[in-house]
DNA sequence: ACTGATTGGGTCTAGACAGCATGTC
DNA sequence: CTAGACCCAATCAGT
């Protein structure tokens, strides 16, 4: 079908595409067409990765707009939002606008109300829903990608949840799903009542094979030649192979010290392939990595990405992330060694695939466990890129021969599995229940399960009895925790406090059934845990742990408080640490909130340390502690640190609204216990910090150099300030952000600090062991640091 | 006696969303 | 119930 023949689209968006280069719909856009996806009609499409299901979204979505209609895009990741994003902007030179929001992105909710297209992560469209966004309602079209994570464990019921909540407030919404290829894309068409475009059509030819020995077997039955030489891995002969044809790789292993190991080998066949003029580029972009932090995971990318080479995985920071997949898009990098997390991201193809590693360290399974084929093929799908590659290669490794036949047999000749809803577990209830019940989905236990009925689990469920179970065990712990209440006598509409939530009450209406039936309602409490996108469980324990503390909490104790719920990610124990941080239990013991599990329930004793051992990273976080002892001391990456800080920051500032909720005398510490993980700094350094571009470093200079607080930087020595803040332009700027009222540094000449006396009040004093490691100004004696020894 | 290769035991294992109010060295 | 790569230290072979 040529671009021309479509209708209803803006005038000016054929011409746009046209000047993309793209004259033809690939086969499955034009199915998706003939479906209807340009005039309304729901839509299933479940095609391979990059085979053009992203302009599927576009025609659905400017026809939608055309039509006087708003669209939502959903994306699985914060990184395909701001992808999406650039994608989707194109389209203002005829006029459709578009907005994104995620959780760190900043906008309004208001601002999104005029744009044409939204685009956002699906959690944040749930939580958007529980905020009632008043234009949620004005939306005629919902395009969601990567529909297929439903089935995942954690993340997938708030996507289940949220399209059906969207489709309750509007039932006459164009909904447009994206899969992978999926086994059973039919019945995900079925629940959302849409026609299925279910298609293997690639635009560029991926061969799939296998390589042993010295021979790499393709599915196509072609064979080639890749000899092994000497004592060199598989994939190091492959990545050679394809090099010399001018070809980059991917290489997908399963834990990140294998990524950057695999990294640092592969360096060595790259190094050989390079140009001189490559050879400088890759040097400015090692230096940008080394620059951007110091850590041992910085200089090791920094070393291999020398060399052609990279690793990727979650512990680097989001600026390596990018750096590195920028390069491999310019061809700059040759290859990439990459956890799974590449082949859920961003869009980066090579012309060979490498799948190393079939197997991961699963402990449910209680060993190694074989991936699923659906993930493969994502990887294997990220060979080959149109319009660069003649054509894709995606490889699977085997050392002998029954190995290779049960590669193919496993993965080249299966179909992927079929997705499964996972609502049904009770922690993904426990949330969307909540939230259905605070936002006013549902009034009413029958009510409630009517919602859920309208969910792919329900369409699934071969046990029907079984959701109905589990929602009144969810209904019990949300009442006995205070967050609901239930009332099954009179029908007069008690409402529990604020009445709340007006935007959705013809939903609730709709919803609602029967006088005689069970009455639910929001607490205050649980409006609040609904609003700040908790996890109910986690509410609870903060909740609880405020609620047990007799004196003013510590910052560990609320550390460790936070770092126990179930929306942090806990920290690994490693063997021997146990008694480590025992020993640290024992030492402040007292400052934990609530009360400690048994030692000998091993168990949740093991998980109540690790929380410990999270809440010490915190507490050696906000005592200046440097970045590179920290991954060195917790042996993470800067990314990690990053990740975990930012989790404590969201979830403390969630136990400050939580104190206020209930009364609790404690907000004060928890926001101060807050602020100082958002700054990295102790207590002394709270002021100072709130000044524009003070950072920790900054802040402990000049507060080390006598200058305590904010007004002391309006009276204080010019010369002083600038010796301690070294630039110029810094420290013009800085004593300008204080309000000072001549801040110019002309003619000023650094000064050394008049006291160098005292080392200024003792941090932390309460604490011996603690004020070791802070980044001071000489960092002299670095050596002092009591490392490992709490 | 020193060096480099080999072997064996012990250890460890992917990912990343959200509130709210503004800005690092 | 199930694995396998890596690291480090100890041992061994070769010069």
């Amino acid at each position: 079908m040529n671009i021309e023949e479509l209708s209803g689209l803006p005038p000016g968006a054929v011409d746009h595409f046209r000047g993309e280069g793209i004259e033809e719909l690939y086969p499955p856009q034009a199915e998706a067409v003939e479906a209807g996806a340009t005039e309304g009609e729901n839509l299933v499409a479940a095609v391979p990765t990059a085979s053009g299901k992203t302009m599927i979204a576009a025609l659905s979505m400017l026809s939608a707009v055309q039509r006087g209609g708003k669209a939502l895009y959903i994306v699985p990741l914060r990184a395909l939002a701001s992808e999406k994003k650039e994608e989707f902007e194109e389209y203002e030179r005829f006029g459709v606008t578009t907005g994104v929001t995620t959780g760190n992105y900043e906008s309004t909710s208001d601002w999104l109300a005029t744009k044409d297209i939204v685009v956002a992560t699906s959690e944040k469209v749930d939580s958007l829903v529980r905020n009632g966004a008043d234009w949620l309602s004005d939306l005629t079209c919902v395009v969601s990608d990567e529909v297929h994570l439903i089935d995942d464990r954690n993340r997938g019921p708030t996507l289940e949840v949220t399209l059906a909540k969207l489709r309750q407030l509007n039932p006459r919404m164009q909904v447009v799903a994206l899969s992978a290829t999926v086994g059973n894309a039919d019945e995900i068409a079925d629940w959302l009542d849409a026609a299925l475009v279910d298609t293997d059509w690639r635009p560029i030819d991926l061969q799939m094979g296998v390589h042993y020995g010295n021979a790499l077997n393709f599915d196509d039955g072609s064979t080639r030649e890749v000899p092994v030489e000497g004592s060199e891995k598989q994939e190091a002969a492959l990545v050679r192979d394809i090099l010399r044809e001018g070809g980059s790789s991917l290489v997908f292993v399963n834990s990140r010290r294998n990524a950057e190991a695999a990294a640092r080998r592969l360096g060595g066949v790259s190094k050989n392939e390079l140009t001189a003029e490559e050879r400088t580029e890759l040097a400015d972009l090692a230096e940008e990595i080394r620059d951007d932090s110091d850590t041992e995971t910085s200089k090791d990318l920094a070393d291999a990405v020398e060399h052609g080479s990279a690793f990727h995985h979650a512990g680097l920071s989001s600026t390596q992330r990018t750096l590195v997949e920028d390069a491999f898009r310019d061809r700059t990098l040759k290859v990439i060694s990459a956890t799974p997390t590449l082949a859920a991201g961003v869009n980066t193809p090579a012309r060979r695939v490498i799948v190393r590693d079939w197997r991961r360290f699963d402990p449910s399974a209680g060993g190694m466990a074989p991936l699923d084929v659906l993930e493969v093929h994502q990887m294997m799908g990220r060979a080959g890129r149109p319009g660069l590659d003649p054509y894709g290669e995606a490889v699977l490794l085997a050392t002998s021969h029954d190995e290779s036949e049960e590669l193919f047999d496993r993965y080249i000749w299966a179909d992927p599995e079929p997705v499964r809803s996972k609502l049904a577990a009770e922690p993904a209830l426990r949330t969307h229940v909540l939230a259905t019940i605070a936002s006013g989905f549902a009034r009413t236990r029958d009510g409630l399960l009517e919602f859920l009925e309208a969910t792919l689990y329900a369409s699934q469920s071969s046990e029907p009895g079984r959701l109905e179970t589990v929602t009144d065990t969810v209904l019990q712990y949300l009442e006995s925790n205070d967050f609901i209440e239930r009332d099954s006598g009179g029908s007069d509409s008690a409402e529990a406090d604020d009445g709340a939530d007006g935007a959705f009450t013809s939903a609730a209406t709709l919803a609602e059934s029967g006088d005689r039936d069970e009455e639910l309602a929001a607490t205050s409490l649980g409006h609040t845990v609904s609003r700040l996108y908790l996890d109910p469980m986690s509410a609870a324990e903060i909740v609880h742990g405020l609620a047990d503390a007799d004196e003013r909490p510590t910052a560990l104790g609320l550390y460790q408080l936070v770092s126990r719920t179930p929306d942090m990610y806990e920290l690994y124990l490693r063997s021997g640490e146990d008694e480590q941080f025992g020993e640290l239990f024992y030492e402040r013991e007292a400052e934990l909130l609530g009360d400690a599990p048994s030692e000998f329930e091993e168990e949740r004793f093991e998980d109540w340390l690790s929380a410990l051992k999270t809440g010490k990273l915190l507490e050696d976080w906000a005592t200046e502690t440097d970045e590179e002892q920290l991954t060195d001391r917790y042996e993470i990456g800067p990314g990690d640190l990053r990740g975990k800080v930012d989790t404590a920051e969201w979830l403390l500032g969630a136990a400050e609204s939580l104190a206020a909720e209930i009364d609790s005398e404690w907000t004060v510490a928890v926001r101060e216990a807050r602020a100082r993980v958002e700054h990295g700094v102790s207590e002394d350094l709270l002021e100072l910090v709130s000044v524009g571009e003070v950072g920790r470093k900054r802040a402990r200079r000049l507060y080390d150099a006598g200058i305590e607080e904010p007004a002391d930087l309006r009276t204080a020595d010019k010369g002083v300030v600038l010796t301690v803040l070294k630039g110029e332009k810094t420290a013009e700027t800085i004593l300008e952000n204080a309000g000072r009222e001549d801040p110019s540094m002309d003619g000023v000449e650094p000064k050394s600090a008049g006291r160098t006396d005292g080392d200024g009040p003792a941090i932390g004093s309460d604490d011996a062991d603690e004020d070791a490691a802070r980044t001071e100004t000489g960092d002299a004696d670095d050596s002092q640091s009591s490392l490992g020894d709490f």
